[in-house]
DNA sequence: CGAGAGGTTGACTTGCGTCAATGAACGTGG
DNA sequence: CCACGTTCATTGACGCAAGTCAACCTCTCG
């Protein structure tokens, strides 16, 4: 693989895309809207009416107790819409805030010291990003949005209220970090298994899962991503996609989605 | 305490060892369930003695408070010592106690549909396993133990009643389940991160520090350990360490462990 | 002693990465 | 409006890293 001792200037300026270079995918991370490209803000959550309310990480408080968290606190927790390719935070930052994300879908990354992204997890609706600050440790990972997104901006200082008055809390907090450790087990199985051919397949369901979609629909990412989360090369996804369509297992549909058929999918990759 | 490594019985029947072929046990999952690989009951913990008791998940305690706890439980918290092989517990069951491993080295594994084995995560000294169970779910993993393994068992009624008197003790858990995500993130980016020889010298530093060994000593598992938690082949794994050990990069003690030169491993997986 | 496990090594095969060319979709500015 | 640049998807040709298959060795253990 990349063996080219390849030094890329992280962060800041270069906005310069050299064409042609195998450094151009290493780079990619520029393409992202950068920080600055703020995201709109929505205004203040209006947490008692949320739509995801019951899955979230309030779900255990009453309303009246939510609403007294929510008079009682300094900071006010605001909503935010970000394009799709928008940084939501960037990892080694230390920003008081986690996020919950209200719709759309969002990869953490890392990059390789070479500069290579590496997708880490996906996070979707009713997930929460950034847990790690309430244990003071900065950003692990830099968070993006794939799709567009609307995500609730919670300022730390109301969920250590939170677990102040609540220790029941704490328990909400602990099934998430389960819950990512076990995503992130799946996602080190995935990894693990098999040929490229089975890895974009078994991807392909676990998408359809993240989407918790209908049946049969898969929100596709581009090729870079997929590649990204699989470590195999955009030109292999392109290949298996492609021949998922000529075979009629994978139909595109009008509004970006593709259907898909799930037995002739799963014996594709058996005969892989 | 006494951490001989005391042996008994095991694998007196035709139950394979955990290494056994997959196929067989993916057939059967039940009969490597069987708990035939005995563990050896040390007695009932000494907590209060613990020789990692600083950085484990009582660490917060004064001593007063851990003792009032201990007397205060019904059920003991007892030690147990696992030769290299042994099952410390396994996936899907649902037994009422986590382990705290005093010294040794534990692989949590999951299983293909095929029945191959995958190592999802490495446990070492002051590591806890089973927190799942806190959160009323199976186990998620099967636990196995690499090395000769001494290990306290929690009943996790005692860990219900701290939280319930030291609401503190969720931030010590929190933290446990945060330093588990973190070691699977790492874990992804290294099984993610390009040539069979480059992710086998990633291994070897890792294990350098999972053991907190001396700098330049390595506690080296089997080739068959190494090729499925990289997944790769055995062969992969016995031709590159034999290269390394040709090279005098890796130099084989005589207690089992290794000896390596880090900046020529380094060199060797940058000119791979 | 023989059986079984694991490690080592060689010869052969192949999946997939690399490189390169082309086309489609999109936005931007003249 | 079209021309141009950019990005991404697609496809082909080629080569190599690593998997497969197989033989053989060493150890341990019953």
């Amino acid at each position: 693989m990349s063996s080219k001792p390849v030094t890329v200037s992280t962060r800041e300026s270069g906005s310069k895309a050299v064409t042609g270079e195998p450094e151009k995918r290493a780079m990619n991370h520029k393409n992202h809207k950068s920080c600055r490209d703020r995201p709109t803000w929505v205004g203040r959550s209006d947490c008692l009416n949320c739509n995801i309310l019951h899955e979230v990480l309030f779900s255990d408080l009453s309303k009246k107790e939510l609403e007294a968290i929510i008079q009682g606190i300094y900071e006010p927790i605001d909503g935010f819409n970000y394009e799709a390719g928008a940084v939501i935070y960037e990892e080694g930052y230390e920003d008081n805030a986690i996020y919950t994300i209200r719709d759309g879908l969002v990869k953490l990354v890392r990059h390789e010291p070479d500069g290579k992204e590496r997708i880490i997890r996906l996070m979707k609706t009713a997930d929460t990003l950034g847990l790690e600050r309430l244990l003071g440790r900065p950003y692990g990972h830099t968070a993006i949005a794939l799709k567009p997104v609307t995500a609730c901006r919670i300022p730390i200082g109301v969920l250590r209220q939170l677990g102040k008055e609540k220790p029941r809390f704490y328990r909400k907090l602990m099934e998430r970090w389960a819950n990512a450790l076990f995503q992130a087990d799946d996602y080190i199985m995935m990894l693990l298994s098999g040929t490229v051919k089975q890895r974009v397949v078994q991807l392909i369901g676990w998408l359809a899962d993240v989407d918790h979609a209908r049946k049969s629909r898969v929100m596709m990412l581009n090729g870079r991503d997929i590649a990204a989360m699989l470590d195999i090369t955009p030109e292999s996804v392109s290949r298996i996609l492609a021949e998922l369509k000529r075979q009629n297992i994978l139909r595109p549909r009008t509004d970006g989605y593709y259907e898909y058929d799930a037995k002739a999918l799963k014996e594709y990759a058996n005969a892989a």
